[in-house]
RNA sequence: GUGGCCGUAGCUCAGCCCGGUUAGAGCACCUGUUUGUGGUACAGGAUGUCGGGGGUUCAAAUCCCCUCGGUCACCCCA
């Protein structure tokens, strides 16, 4: 094996096309379908104070064990982004633009964990984030744009989970209720649940070990803790997506692993996922945590979906398929290179997609990397074409037929025959 | 942070248990059969610090120890 040092570090690794291009081609789609919703792009800086992400709460992993943070050379501590909503409502509170602020973001973000499949250390994510209103039909807005998302990419084997964990205030009543309940179990629950019980009751709910599900099944229900505001915000919710004719199953126990959350939270998973990573997207509403960071108190709601795992579900339900392709047009010169030279800079400038060969290699062996590129058709020029002021133009998918073509026609003849 | 599995040619892997001829296969690559013509076939060719270090031995890809890396899972999340 190469050197340990000339190798992508753990959990991260290159893209080459295609992987490259279906990456940009997904980001594309979802551009599309968020601007045609109102919604614009942001792009944020990679990294932030990590004050910034110290906000998702102390209690979470996120912020205990996964922060990828350094001190800069001027002494600032500095985290990569293991998400982005922080850094949006950070960019609120700092250029306080009108409301509401509707944006879409793409890119990489950062976590200091042990890869595994569909887990990286540097990881792409789309997604989008709308501030001011506390309209519930905000909420369904945000859920349903995400579903025809994956409706758009081919995904049919998509879950919504849905739930609220009501307001602050309701939240506080419930943690107690919990504690109570989960103090009594104690005994019952997996040493690593009694662990996370004394960090953050909250999170025991997110348990799938075998020991805790009785104990969790049993456990009190936030649902039964929202006051009258968090309930008909609720049941608005609910009543919309069916409006839209969008399935969700409500569960209970979807707390989610980020501290800012109120209200609505919901988390998109992929049945045809083949690892034990399963969640491709989720989000939810964060009514309070503009007003953490030194603004007025304003409500925003949004989602992210995970662009490697979303991918995942896509190769396993064969939707979105890779790019074929890259080239149209090949270029075959036996003169040396220079009427290649010449002529694919002619059909580039013409918007064509085309390669040629280098090094002056022999016929045989340009012919052989003009069917490697995939491209649908060569252009060949050897000392008789030149003498005859022609191009053969051979068909590289079919039989193979060719034909000459007066060098002067070429572009209106390979038009026709391309577009 | 914890555990399982795996590191041999550019890629996928065999060989390792039972140490011993020049370390193999397929794919990919290059050349030719083809006096300008790819995709099929055939013939030939190039390619390895057997992840790294140490140890045992007359002899190590093979046995032992350490280490680095990868991968999957736990935790948790996208």
């Amino acid at each position: 094996m190469k050197d340990s040092v000339y190798r992508a570090p753990k959990g991260t690794r290159d893209l080459v096309w295609p992987d490259s291009e279906r990456r940009r081609s997904f980001i594309n789609l979802f551009a599309e379908i968020a601007g045609s919703s109102g919604y614009a792009e942001i792009v944020l800086p990679m990294f932030e104070h990590r004050e910034v992400f110290q906000r998702l709460g102390d209690g979470t992993d996120v912020v205990r064990k996964e922060m990828y943070d350094f001190e800069d050379k001027g002494g600032r501590n500095i985290a990569l982004r293991p998400e982005q909503t922080a850094s949006i409502v950070r960019s609120y509170v700092e250029n306080r633009p009108s409301l509401p602020w509707k944006v879409w973001y793409a890119g990489p973000n950062f976590r200091y964990e042990r890869a595994q499949k569909g887990r990286f250390r540097q990881f792409d994510q789309v997604g989008l984030e709308a501030l001011g209103p506390e309209d519930p039909h905000l909420d369904i807005e945000v859920i349903a744009i995400a579903w025809r998302f994956y409706e758009a990419l081919g995904l049919r084997k998509v879950n919504l989970q849905l739930n609220s964990i009501g307001t602050s205030q309701d939240r506080v009543r419930y943690i107690e209720a919990l504690s109570r309940y989960l103090e009594n179990q104690k005994e019952f629950l997996s040493k690593e649940s009694q662990d996370t019980f004394a960090v953050n009751p909250l999170r025991v709910l997110d348990s799938k070990r075998d020991e805790d599900v009785q104990v969790i099944s049993e456990a009190p229900s936030i649902l039964d803790h929202l006051s009258d505001g968090a309930q008909s915000h609720f049941n608005e919710v609910q009543e919309g997506l069916e409006k839209l004719a969008i399935p969700y199953i409500v569960k209970p126990t979807l707390v989610r692993g980020l501290d800012y959350y109120v209200k609505t939270t919901f988390e998109f998973t992929s049945e045809s996922i083949d690892a034990a990573q399963d969640a491709i997207g989720g989000g939810g509403r964060y009514d309070g945590l503009a007003a953490e960071m030194g603004a007025p108190e304003t409500p925003g709601v949004g989602f992210a979906l995970g662009l490697d795992r979303t991918l995942m579900a896509c190769d396993a339900e064969k939707s979105f398929p890779e790019p074929e392709h890259m080239l149209e047009i090949f270029v075959v010169d036996t003169t040396g290179g220079a009427n290649a030279l010449v002529i694919t800079d002619e059909l580039r400038q013409e918007g064509f997609k085309v390669d040629r060969s280098f090094d002056d290699r022999s016929m045989k062996a340009q012919m052989k990397a003009a069917d490697k590129s995939g491209a649908k058709i060569a252009v060949i020029v050897g000392d008789d074409e030149v003498s005859n002021g022609v191009v053969t133009i051979r068909d590289l998918r079919g039989k193979g037929g060719q034909e000459e073509i007066a060098s002067e026609s070429m572009i209106a003849d390979l038009r026709k025959k391309l577009r």
